[in-house]
RNA sequence: GAAUCGGUAGCUCAGCUGGUAGAGCAGCGGCCUUUUAAGCCGCGGGUCGUGGGUUCGAGCCCCACCCGAUUCACCA
């Protein structure tokens, strides 16, 4: 049939020329199912499924798995191998006169490769060395893999460590072929169903408290809802710009005024802005808004719903991240942001004018220019000073009224806002505010904004006056929250990049 | 965007002061009916990230570029 091309490689060439003589042999590479009735792991737990001694008469209960061969250990007549599926491995083993010369020298010898798949049916037994096996009866093919798959080896030492020999540990191929990295590396499988269990555990926590899970636009005319530099795009048949949204915090407070009474929304949000460990183009945060609450309620919910996410994931409040552990038991820390500005720094910028904050950062080695108003010089202080010593999860609160145009002003504090960030892991992993529904203030909030921008911040927002007409017709008090779902993973798997916990980061085109 | 480190066989890596590329696993042929990094005998496999340059000669030295990792800066 196809003859080898010149480009491939010699193992690429041998495993399509065994392609071709399965065919020839009337086996179908690419079949169409198989009556599939245990997994791996199902057949190591059940200890009754174990026949000792070994017996493959009528009465003992037979299992068939599917899955892809890991590692062969081929013994002339007899063979062991692994096969791999979603739950685990489990090994088998195959004999040339259960299953028939041609079947067994032929089909498994020749032409069966680590990776392909293949289904087994047979009864289970233990090995001289103890370990569960499945003893086939009847062998099939279920697909042929053409690029060989990196055969990473795994084995215990005398002190019991397991030690992995010629791990697929590339970091740019485990990224960019992801699936390989998934075949081979089990514990990146874990990762991710990890990732998804805490999603979960958010929903039902937010879903047994009534609030509705909606959907909003992703492709905006307005970006808002946060600090920060948009993707845009075109629709044609509309010939208007489009903004993928960096947030969707407007369209959920429109649902607010709408007459709902929470509201939430696992949102994919973008950003036009640098790539880091901590920072992809497209996130995902929850976001979630409850009238007739304000920010005190928010950090209670907060606490109790993310404490309940560590025990779901870890049966404990306790989480492992890197040296630290880190104990999410409610009630967590609330220190006002000044407060812990001053803790740090000795500084106590209560009341302080533009310019003297601005010396007190100078002073501090913070990096200063024009563009910086107040609120953006203390994050900055914050950030450097304070923000990375807040290992423990801890609550920062009332916030500088210049860096929080959505926030509601706080309601004995003055120039501050009722406002709070979740810090844990040295990184903010929420944010929050008692939302600003004074429709009046909202506009001048925005107004200042549009100044921000006039003097050189990218960022500062742009003014909605759809959502100003929104809530002049009347937005209840409410609390509203965002939560970093990838920074929070990361927290949860114990992972040290974003990319880790992204099954796709993005990557320079190869 | 800056600095540092890296890119050699399918995978993991070695490659000296520049002399024309190696190992283990994987693959191929053979032996082997309870092995487990199975074993034993034999064999093949490479545009050394890309493009220039220096040199009699470049995986190695020089220049430019591409890709990645880490740290830093901005943002969640």
């Amino acid at each position: 049939m196809s003859n080898a091309e010149p480009s491939l490689s010699e193992q690429q060439q041998i495993r399509r020329e065994k392609l071709d003589q399965l065919k020839k042999l009337n086996i179908n590479p690419y079949p169409y199912g198989y009556d599939v009735t245990h997994y791996s792991t199902d057949i190591i737990q059940d200890e009754s499924l174990i026949t000792d001694p070994p017996d493959d008469s009528e009465k003992s209960e037979r299992v068939s798995i599917a899955g892809r061969v890991m590692t062969r250990r081929i013994m002339g007549k007899a063979s062991f191998f692994t096969i791999q599926d979603s739950k685990g491995t489990i090994q088998v083993y195959l004999r040339r006169d259960d299953i028939g010369v041609e079947l067994y020298n032929t089909v498994f010898k020749k032409l069966t490769d680590i990776g392909d798949f293949i289904g087994i049916k047979g009864f289970v037994f233990k090995t001289r060395t103890g370990e569960i096996t499945v003893h086939a009866e009847a062998f099939e093919f279920l697909g042929k893999t053409i690029r060989p798959i990196p055969t990473p080896k795994e084995v215990e030492n005398e002190a019991g460590e397991t030690v992995t020999y010629d791990a697929f540990s590339d970091k740019e191929l485990r990224y960019r072929q992801r699936y390989v990295d998934l075949i081979v590396n089990p514990e990146v499988r874990e990762v991710f169903v990890k990732r998804t269990k805490m999603v979960q555990a958010m929903r039902e926590f937010m879903n047994e408290r009534d609030y509705l899970e909606v959907e909003t636009p992703i492709l905006q005319p307005i970006y808002g809802g946060a600090a920060a530099k948009p993707f845009k795009t075109h629709h044609n048949a509309l010939d208007i710009d489009l903004y993928l949204r960096i947030a969707n915090e407007l369209y959920l407070k429109r649902l607010i005024v709408g007459g709902f009474d929470g509201v939430y929304e696992f949102s994919k949000d973008f950003r036009n802005e640098g790539l880091s460990r901590f920072h992809n183009p497209e996130f995902t945060q929850v976001e979630l808004y409850v009238a007739w609450k304000d920010y005190n309620w928010m950090m209670d919910f907060m606490e109790q719903m993310i404490e309940h996410v560590a025990q779901t994931l870890h049966a404990s409040t306790k989480v492992t991240v890197g040296k630290h552990e880190i104990d999410f038991k409610a009630p967590w820390p609330r220190i006002p942001m000044y407060e812990a500005i001053q803790n740090e720094t000795g500084h106590d910028l209560t009341g302080k004018s533009d310019d003297e904050i601005r010396a007190i950062a100078k002073e501090l080695h913070i990096e200063t220019d024009k563009s910086m108003g107040k609120g953006k010089l203390i994050d900055e202080i914050f950030g450097e000073y304070v923000e990375p010593k807040l290992i423990q999860p801890t609550f920062i609160t009332d916030y500088p009224i210049e860096m929080s145009p959505l926030a509601k002003k706080h309601r004995s504090k003055d120039g501050l806002v009722e406002r709070f960030e979740a810090i844990c892991n040295g990184k903010e992993i929420a944010n929050a505010f008692t939302e600003l529904n004074d429709p009046i203030d909202q506009r001048a909030r925005f107004e200042e904004q549009a100044k921000l921008r006039a003097d050189g911040d990218e960022e500062a927002m742009t003014l909605d006056e759809d959502f100003l007409r929104a809530i002049e017709y009347g937005m209840p008090p409410s609390a509203g929250i965002g939560i970093g779902i990838d920074r929070l993973a990361m927290i949860m798997t114990d992972s040290d990049s974003i990319r880790d916990v992204l099954f796709f980061p993005q990557m320079r085109p190869e």
